[in-house]
DNA sequence: GCAAGGTC
């Protein structure tokens, strides 16, 4: 039988590619995972059977055991010396399960993976889904080593395939160990430290990085300059001359000096001589060279500095217009076409284009130039269009990212730029002057980028030895000025530089620092620090200032390197490594005070801040509210903190009290208009007071709602007390129809009343306009729901004899169901939480919602015809 | 609630 061949490729693209260049296009996808081609070839001389596959990046992530996840019972030191572990990083994608199925039966397993060290680390993290070389022996893995995913290079890897790297691999490992652990531990400390102490200090988490901290380093440096930037005045001398028709003002050989006595006895010779004598004339054909081919970061560059993107936001643009087949794949960091680029064929695509299609077509024609030599990293050609598009296909922001693409494209196979550079040279009272004059030959590239163009300058003529009258002399005072704050194309060119990050994750780290409110995209994407972010360098520096240094990052690099080398052991560089960020850290947590010492001054303490909204259950005193993330209450008197669900409004609920434990009841709203809004007891929300009530309603841990978040505690909604009239019991009102559920009512919901689920985001609109809605004690004898009491408005009340009050259920009395309307939030399709966590028990106890069947049967059925 | 790196 021939032997199966499995190949496994990055992502589904390149397995695509991969594909259709060993099959010539004949071959079969099915869908799985990653889609899988299949086709038959042949493989080390004889025939074989080929399947083609892909994961979608790694497969794998690390991170810390649960025993570690608890921030209040780990010490961060600890997570130096903390075991790892690594899972599925998407474990929806069901990726590893896909290539141990793929791989049965294949004696040949063959790795595609980009040729760098992290695609060298997802082939070990492949060779572990296969199993391949745990099981039989003669399973053989090889690697294939290619420079770019054309044919001729799939083929020529094909014909020298090699082992994988595991040196290589190795370093990627000891890279993430480091980045967690570091991160992590310095994160969880400088967190806990400072968000506990200060009031108005708006951020969720302080996060420390080895790649965010010194890109906010990078802004806040500039930020410094700013501020300590001491102005000087300086002086300029400018004469003035005109001549054969043209005024002129020219520039001094000094340019410029800052000590006006010194200026002014130049300007005094200068004027004494009154006239300048032309002593030298010069012309010089030169040229501006068309760009070389983009890569990544001058795309984002660009994007930022001329198109207002974020790269955050001109990632996502390219990545559509990659996946529409508009242009070639956007991630790459080579700059060079590979030899075998088809120029010709990529710019006939464009020559219809209404825009720069004639311009196109004169290059055709005249000939196009061989673009510059970029430098070829081996992972993709430069960024380039495929397709022709106009605006109209693409919509405003995609096209003007589109445009940029293909000008630029354009521009690196059209002709340089030609000018001619006249410098006039001057001399008056013994001082030099010049003035350049600028004509332009031939514009070149210049004229598909026009904003690169030369700007013309035209000077008269003039005569060596001749001499001309000065019109007038200026001393000109100027004052220096600051630089502006940094913008992003500064800070993405400075990142670069320092090897802070990668091309794929350069955005992602601009976007932590903005997102931990570090710093603010301003206008101009200048990008401005904040007060915290500010603080939090100024700290660095103060206590180990390698810290925010771009070398603590270039220092790991170095580091791992020597394990990509085969020259140091993976183990002992990590313990190095480690041990020395150990250090650092343990030197960090001592001296902290220093740092507290900055933050004291900008920050004002817990009790100073927020303003008093509740009383607290144990003193009875008024607590405070703290609306700055996380938003908390803080109990002055007992010094304690409770956490408030977050992204909301926080409100009194009419000085209610929660019978547990006295604490008075706030009403939380989530935002937006179908936002719910939930009675809470703070207590009881940070200390769920029922034991299991966590994994009994495990299902809003997870998010459920999205809103509440990880760690959410016992809003009422979820409260199993028996009496309290706010408690889930109390306002629940039937089972939800679209998971396990309870459907409650929102007791702040009026005009428009409403009843949500208090797991998913099933939201069910009762009638409008009540003056009133509440539940009752009583229970529908046909479905067990919980029987409503409405009263109508008097104006639009249904009843016919003018009545307003009506009591029912609403899935059985004929009047509330026909007023009742289902809604859903954006998930409809998705059953959040999932069955069989454990939910469900101890519900339907006592005062059962709508669970028992009735003679309805399912009571979901009875939503159908909403 | 935490890092950085893939890719969607």
């Amino acid at each position: 039988m021939a032997p199966k061949v499995l190949m496994v490729a990055e992502k589904p693209s390149i397995a695509l590619s991969l594909a259709s260049a060993l099959s010539g296009g004949r071959m079969s996808t099915r869908r799985g995972s990653t889609e899988v081609h299949e086709f038959e070839g042949k493989f080390l001389g004889s025939h074989a059977y080929f399947k083609v596959t892909s994961v979608i990046g790694h497969v794998f992530s690390v991170d810390f055991p649960p025993k570690y996840q608890n921030w209040g019972a780990t010490d961060p030191m600890d997570l130096f010396e903390a075991p790892i572990l690594k899972a599925e990083a998407n474990p929806k994608a069901h990726i590893s399960r896909h290539l141990s199925q793929e791989a049965r039966g294949c004696g040949y397993l063959v790795l595609w993976l980009d040729c760098d060290r992290e695609g060298e680390n997802i082939c070990f993290e492949v060779i572990e889904c296969t199993g391949f070389r745990r099981k039989e022996a003669g399973q053989n893995v090889y690697r294939a080593r290619f420079s770019s995913v054309t044919e001729k290079d799939i083929l020529k890897a094909m014909d020298n395939l090699v082992e994988p790297n595991r040196d290589e691999a190795l370093a990627v490992d000891a890279r993430q160990e480091i980045d967690l652990k570091v991160g992590v531990a310095f994160t969880r400390f400088q967190t806990t430290y400072f968000q506990g102490k200060y009031g108005n200090l708006d951020s969720r988490v302080i996060s420390y990085g080895p790649c965010q901290t010194p890109t906010l380093g990078f802004c806040v440096q500039r930020y410094l300059q700013i501020t300590t930037f001491k102005p000087e005045k300086f002086w300029s001398l400018h004469p003035y001359i005109i001549h054969n028709g043209y005024e002129l003002q020219l520039e001094w050989d000094r340019n410029k000096l800052f000590d006006i006595d010194v200026a002014a006895m130049f300007q005094k010779l200068v004027a004494d001589d009154g006239a300048l004598e032309v002593t030298n004339l010069s012309t010089k054909e030169e040229s501006k060279s068309r760009p070389p081919g983009l890569n990544t970061v001058n795309l984002l560059k660009v994007a930022s500095s001329a198109l207002g993107f974020g790269p955050q936001t001109a990632m996502q643009l390219a990545e559509r217009l990659y996946t529409q087949g508009f242009i070639s794949y956007p991630r790459t960091e080579s700059t060079a076409y590979p030899s075998s680029f088809d120029f010709r064929g990529t710019l006939r695509a464009q020559q219809n284009n209404p825009t720069w299609g004639a311009y196109v077509g004169m290059l055709l024609v005249d000939g196009f130039q061989k673009p510059r030599l970029g430098t070829d990293v081996g992972d993709h050609p430069p960024i380039t269009p495929m397709l022709s598009a106009t605006e109209d296909m693409l919509g405003n922001d995609s096209w003007r990212l589109y445009q940029y693409i293909c000008q630029h494209f354009i521009g690196t196979v059209s002709p340089d730029c030609k000018y001619v550079r006249t410098k006039v040279e001057f001399t008056a009272g013994g001082e030099l002057f010049y003035s350049i004059g600028l004509h332009v030959t031939a514009k070149g590239f210049t004229s598909i980028m026009p904003w690169l163009a030369v700007n013309e300058k035209n000077l008269p003529q003039f005569t060596k030895g001749e001499k001309i009258k000065i019109a007038k002399l200026e001393l000109y005072e100027g004052i220096t000025s600051p630089p502006g704050y940094l913008s992003e194309s500064e800070l993405i060119s400075l990142m670069e530089k320092g090897g802070i990050g990668t091309d794929a994750s350069i955005p992602v780290h601009i976007n932590n620092i903005c997102e931990r409110n570090f710093v603010q995209v301003h206008a101009g994407r200048t990008l401005v620090p904040t007060t915290l972010g500010i603080t939090l360098i100024r700290g660095y520096q103060c206590i180990d200032p390698d810290l925010c240094l771009p070398d603590i990052r270039s220092f790991i690099e170095h580091q791992i390197t020597l394990i990509a080398k085969g020259q140091a052991d993976h183990f002992f560089v990590v313990q190095h490594v480690l041990q020395q960020f150990t250090r650092k850290y343990s030197y960090f947590v001592k001296q902290i005070e220093s740092m507290d010492a900055l933050f004291e001054a900008q920050f004002s303490p817990l009790a100073d801040s927020g303003r008093l909204l509740s009383k607290c259950g144990k003193c009875l005193r008024y607590m405070k509210y703290i609306s700055a993330q996380p938003s908390r209450l803080y109990c002055g008197t007992c010094e304690e903190v409770y956490y408030v669900p977050q992204n909301g409004t926080i409100k009194l609920y009419k000085e209610l009290v929660c019978p547990l434990d006295s604490f008075e009841l706030l009403i939380f709203s989530m935002a937006g208009p179908e936002g719910k809004s939930f009675p809470l007891c703070p207590y009881c929300y940070n200390n769920p007071p029922f034991e299991g009530i966590d994994t009994l309603f495990g299902a809003l841990k997870q998010g459920s709602s999205g809103k509440l978040g990880k760690g959410a505690g016992m809003p009422c909604f979820l409260c199993p007390h028996p009496t309290c009239r706010h408690s889930m019991i109390a306002q629940g009102v039937c089972a939800c129809p679209e998971c396990n559920g309870t459907l409650v009512l929102d007791p702040v919901s009026a005009p428009k009343w409403r009843v949500y689920c208090n797991m998913c985001n099933c939201l069910v609109f009762l009638p409008q306009g009540a003056h009133r809605i509440t539940t009752t004690r009583e229970r529908c004898p046909e479905c067990d729901s919980t029987i409503i009491e409405v009263d109508f408005n008097k104006k639009t009340t249904p009843l016919s004899d003018g009545a307003t009050l009506h009591a029912g259920c609403i899935l059985c009395d004929e009047l509330l169901h026909s007023l009742v309307e289902m809604k859903h939030g954006k998930s409809f399709f998705r059953r959040t939480g999932g069955r069989g966590r454990g939910r469900g028990r101890g519900r339907g106890r006592g005062r059962g919602r709508g669970r028992t069947s009735g003679k309805q049967g399912d009571p979901k059925m009875s939503f159908r015809d909403f």
